[in-house]
RNA sequence: GCCGAUGUGGCGAAAUGGCAGACGCAACGGACUUAAAAUCCGUUGGGCUUAAACGGCCCGUGCCGGUUCGAGUCCGGCCAUCGGCACCA
C-alpha cells in the first residue's frame, strides 16, 4: 500500500527550498565591514525570546511568535532592509541539572543533545534565521562575557548626583563595598528546600517557586545582590517612549511600585515604659514610619510595628513581653503563603509602650501586627483609622480611637470616616481647611522644619538576589580572601565550572561547587566564590551578542553595536521583540537594568534595549485547556508537519486568530488551511497521467 | 478590592467611522466512485413575503443611553468572562 498522494507536494517543496536557503546562506545579515555589507540599506532587528532547549523538544507555542517574527523578517528583507533575525539557546537551567542529578550525565551533554533537536525542528519549519549568529549561554565563549559584564557591574556604583552608574574609581567615600552595584548582603531570602537554592522575589508566585511550585521559606543568608533599586525611577520613566503593550508597562510600574510620601519620626513616650531606664531613652529615641498621607497625621491614633521590627524588644514593657513573644513566634511559624491567606482577619498585640504623635503631642499606643510588613517602607506605620481601610478594620477590632481628619466632599466630618481619597483637612490645626495636595506639602514642610520628618519616595522593588546554589550556571568571577570578596581580572575570564561527579544540592545552602575542593582553591589564601548566577544572567544581554556573536575581543564590537542597536534616525534598539507575558517583570526588567548600566558606562548607544514589544497569547489544547502531558492534549509540531507540511503549519499558526490572544489549537483548522494551500497550488499546477506535477495548460505566457 | 483586556453566526474569526459575518471549521445538498474514504462544486445569521425559484422586505455585533448623514468601531453608564496585582501604609 503506497502512501496517500499529497494534494500539495510539500514533501518535495520543503526540503528543496530549505536546502537552497542553507547552501546560499540567504538569510545571513552582513555586519558593517563584512563583504556584501551595503551601507545604503537601513537595518531592522527582529528578535524572538530565545528558548530553553528542554528535552521535550518544541511545542506548538514556540513557533507562534517565531512565525510572526519570521514573516516580518522576510517582509523587511524584501523591502530593502538589512535584517538581523537570529536564534540561540538560553541553556543554563534546572531541568538539565536535575537530569544530571538523576543520571550522572553531565548537563553539557544533555544540553548539546536538546539543542540539536530544537535546531532541527526549527529548520524544518523553515524559519529564516541567520544561523551563523547562533549563541548558547552555556558556551564558555559566551559566558566569558556574562562574567565580564558582572565585573563591570561589580566595579561600578550609582552616583545619585548624576543618576548614572560610574566606575567605582570615581567614588569618594571611605568604603566602596557599600555602594557597588553588585554587593554581598546578609538578608532574609527566599530559600526553597526542594530546589536547594534561593530565589529572587520575581521567581516566587503565591509563596511557591515559579519553577516546580515548591514551598519557599524566608531565612537570612549571605547572598550576592544587584542594586536594581538604584534604577527604579529610570526603569519607570524610560518606559514612556517604548512601543510596548500598555498592560506590560503597567505590570512593570506596579512591580517597581513607586510611592511618593514622607518619613516621619515618632518619639517613644519616656514614661510609658515601666522599666524605663536611661539606657532605653538613649537607644530607642524614635521610630520612623513611611506614609503616603502625611496630611492625615493628626488622625494617627496608634502605631504599628511589623512583628520582626528590630525595635520591638526595646519598646515592649515587662508586662506585655509574654504576649508579644507569643505573637511573634506565631507569626514567624507561618509561611508567607499562610500569612497572606489567613490575613482576612486582622491580628496583633499591644506592646505596652506609647509613642508621641509629633503633630498633636498625644500619647498613642504602639502595637505589633502582621498586617505591617517588615519588607516595605520602614516596617512601621502610623495608624490612621479614619482614612485607611486596614487601619480602620484594626482599630474597630481592638477598640482604638478613630478620628476623621479629611472631609469628603458633601459629607459631614462623622460621615467622612473611611474616606481614603483627597478631600479637605479638618481637625488638623495648621493645615485645617487645606485640600489634600496642599496639606501634604505644608505638613511635610513643617515636619522638616521641626526635624520630625522629610519627604521620601518608597519602592516595592527590592534589590535583585543574584546568587543561586546550583551547579549548572555561570560561576562568579570572584574570590574570597580573609573574609573579603575580590573581583578577578578580565584576563582571568572565563571562569569555567569544575567537573563534578555529584551534582546534588547539599541541602544546607552550601552550593554544589563547594564540593570541588581543587577548583575552589584559588591560591594559598584565596578561595573561589561557589555560588552561581541565576538563569536570567545569560538572557540579560543575548540580544547584544547577536550583533557580533564571534567577537573574541569584546562582548560586542563597537561598530556592530552602533549599527544594530543605535539605529538613528529610528528609535534604535531591537525593532521588534516577540515573546510571552510570563517575562513581564523578570527577563524584561532585568535586561533593561543591565542595559542601562552598560549604557551609563559608555558601552551602548541607547538607554533601552527593546523598542517594540509584542506578547503572543498562549495556545491551548483542542479541549480548551492548557497543553500538558497530564491532559494528553499536547500537539507536536513534527506530527503536524509530517502530515501537512511546513507552509500549512505556519499558515495555521497565524490563521488561528490575533497573535496576542489566548486560543485553542484545532487539527481541523490545520486541515482547512492545507486544503486552501492545495487550491492555490492547483491554480497553476496539475497532475499528469503519470502522476507528475506539471504547469497547467491554463497558465500561459502572455506576450507583453 | 484595585488595575488591565475581551464580548460579533453552531465554532475559530474578519471588518481606515461607510454593504457586518471575509477566510476556515462543522452541517446540509451535489459531482466523481460498484461503494466508501479522499478530492472537487454549491448552500449555510434570524425572520417575513413566495406553490417554488428569482426577487423583495424587516431584525441582528453583551445590555442601556449619547455623538454622527452613518457606530461592531467613538463617548458615558451597567453586566459577564478571562488575566495580572493584592494587608505595599
Amino acid at each position: 500500500m503506497s502512501e496517500r498522494r499529497k494534494a500539495y507536494p510539500f514533501d518535495q517543496i520543503d526540503p528543496k527550498w530549505q536546502a537552497i536557503w542553507e547552501d546560499r546562506q540567504l538569510f545571513h545579515a552582513p555586519n558593517p565591514g563584512e563583504k556584501n555589507f551595503d551601507p545604503a540599506k537601513p537595518k531592522f532587528f527582529v528578535l524572538d525570546m530565545f528558548p530553553y532547549p528542554s528535552g521535550a523538544g518544541l511545542h506548538v507555542g514556540h513557533p507562534e511568535g517565531y512565525t510572526a517574527t519570521d514573516i516580518t523578517a522576510r517582509y523587511k528583507r524584501l523591502h530593502g532592509f538589512n535584517v538581523l533575525h537570529p536564534m540561540g539557546w538560553d541553556a543554563f537551567g534546572l531541568p538539565a541539572e536535575q537530569y544530571a542529578i538523576r543520571t550522572g550525565q553531565h548537563p553539557a551533554i544533555t544540553t548539546r543533545e536538546n539543542i540539536a533537536k530544537f535546531k532541527s525542528q526549527l529548520k524544518r519549519i523553515g524559519f529564516s534565521y541567520d544561523w551563523q549568529r547562533e549563541v548558547n549561554t552555556t558556551d564558555p565563549r559566551y559566558y566569558k562575557w556574562t562574567q565580564w559584564i558582572f565585573l563591570k557591574i561589580y566595579n561600578s556604583w550609582f552616583n545619585p548626583e548624576t543618576q548614572k552608574a560610574e566606575p567605582i574609581s570615581t567614588y569618594r567615600g571611605d568604603d566602596p563595598d557599600k555602594v557597588r552595584l553588585a554587593y554581598v548582603a546578609e538578608v532574609p531570602v527566599n530559600w526553597c528546600p526542594d530546589l536547594g537554592t534561593v530565589l529572587a522575589n520575581e521567581e516566587i508566585v503565591d509563596g511557591k517557586s515559579e519553577v516546580g511550585g515548591f514551598p519557599v521559606e524566608r531565612r537570612p543568608m549571605r547572598q550576592w545582590m544587584l542594586r536594581i533599586t538604584a534604577y527604579a525611577d529610570r526603569l519607570i520613566n524610560e518606559l514612556e517612549g517604548l512601543d510596548w503593550p500598555e498592560s506590560i508597562k503597567l505590570l512593570q510600574r506596579n512591580w517597581i511600585g513607586r510611592s511618593q510620601g514622607a518619613i516621619i519620626e515618632f518619639k517613644v513616650a519616656q514614661d510609658s515604659n515601666s522599666h524605663t531606664s536611661d539606657e532605653v531613652k538613649l537607644t530607642c529615641p524614635a521610630i520612623a514610619v513611611f506614609t503616603t498621607r502625611p496630611d492625615t497625621i493628626y488622625g494617627a491614633t496608634y502605631m504599628v510595628l511589623a512583628p520582626e521590627h528590630p525595635l520591638v524588644d526595646q519598646v515592649t514593657t515587662e508586662k506585655r513581653r509574654g504576649d508579644v513573644q507569643n505573637y511573634r513566634v506565631q507569626v514567624s511559624s507561618k509561611s508567607d503563603l499562610e500569612r497572606t491567606d489567613l490575613s482576612k482577619e486582622k491580628s496583633g498585640v499591644f506592646t505596652g509602650a506609647f509613642a508621641l504623635n509629633p503633630a498633636t503631642d498625644e500619647k498613642i499606643p504602639i502595637w505589633i501586627a502582621d498586617y505591617v510588613l517588615m519588607g516595605y517602607g520602614t516596617g512601621a506605620i502610623m495608624g490612621v483609622p479614619g482614612h485607611d481601610e486596614r487601619d480602620l478594620e484594626f482599630a474597630r477590632k481592638f477598640d482604638l480611637t478613630v478620628m476623621p481628619v479629611v472631609q469628603a466632599p458633601g459629607k459631614t466630618a462623622e460621615e467622612s470616616i473611611g474616606f481614603v481619597d483627597d478631600g479637605i483637612a479638618i481637625h488638623s490645626a495648621i493645615i485645617d481647611g487645606l485640600p489634600t495636595p496642599q496639606a501634604k506639602r505644608k505638613i511635610i514642610g513643617w515636619l522638616q522644619e521641626k526635624g520630625f520628618g522629610r519627604s521620601n519616595v518608597n519602592y516595592k522593588l527590592r534589590d535583585w538576589l543574584f546568587s543561586r546554589q546550583r551547579y549548572w550556571g555561570e560561576p562568579f568571577p570572584v574570590v574570597w580572601e580573609d573574609g573579603k570578596h575580590r573581583a578577578l581580572e578580565e584576563t582571568e575570564l572565563p571562569v569555567i565550572p569544575p567537573a563534578l561527579e555529584d551534582y546534588k544540592p547539599t541541602g544546607t545552602g552550601e552550593p554544589p561547587l563547594a564540593k570541588a575542593r581543587d577548583w575552589v582553591r584559588y591560591s594559598d589564601k584565596a578561595g573561589r566564590e561557589t555560588n552561581t548566577m541565576p538563569q536570567w544572567a545569560g538572557s540579560c544581554w543575548y540580544y547584544l551578542r547577536f550583533c557580533d556573536p564571534q567577537n573574541n575581543e569584546r562582548f560586542v564590537g563597537e561598530e556592530a553595536e552602533r549599527y544594530w542597536m543605535g539605529g538613528s534616525p529610528a528609535p534604535g534598539g531591537v525593532d521588534l521583540y516577540i515573546g510571552g507575558t510570563e517575562h513581564a517583570v523578570l527577563h524584561l526588567l532585568y535586561a533593561r537594568f543591565w542595559h542601562k548600566v552598560l549604557f551609563d558606562l559608555g558601552y551602548l548607544s541607547k538607554p533601552e534595549p527593546f523598542q517594540r514589544l509584542v506578547n503572543q497569547g498562549i495556545i491551548l489544547g483542542e479541549d480548551n485547556r492548557k497543553m500538558s502531558k497530564r491532559w494528553g492534549n499536547v500537539i507536536d509540531p513534527d506530527d503536524v508537519i509530517d502530515e501537512y507540511g511546513a507552509d500549512a503549519f505556519r499558515c495555521y499558526e497565524m490563521f488561528m486568530g490575533p497573535l496576542e490572544q489566548m486560543k485553542p489549537w484545532s487539527m481541523r483548522g490545520v486541515e482547512g488551511v492545507a486544503r486552501f494551500l492545495a487550491r492555490v497550488w492547483r491554480l497553476i499546477m496539475r497532475e499528469s497521467q503519470t502522476g507528475e506535477w506539471e504547469v497547467s495548460p491554463a497558465v500561459q505566457d502572455i506576450e507583453p
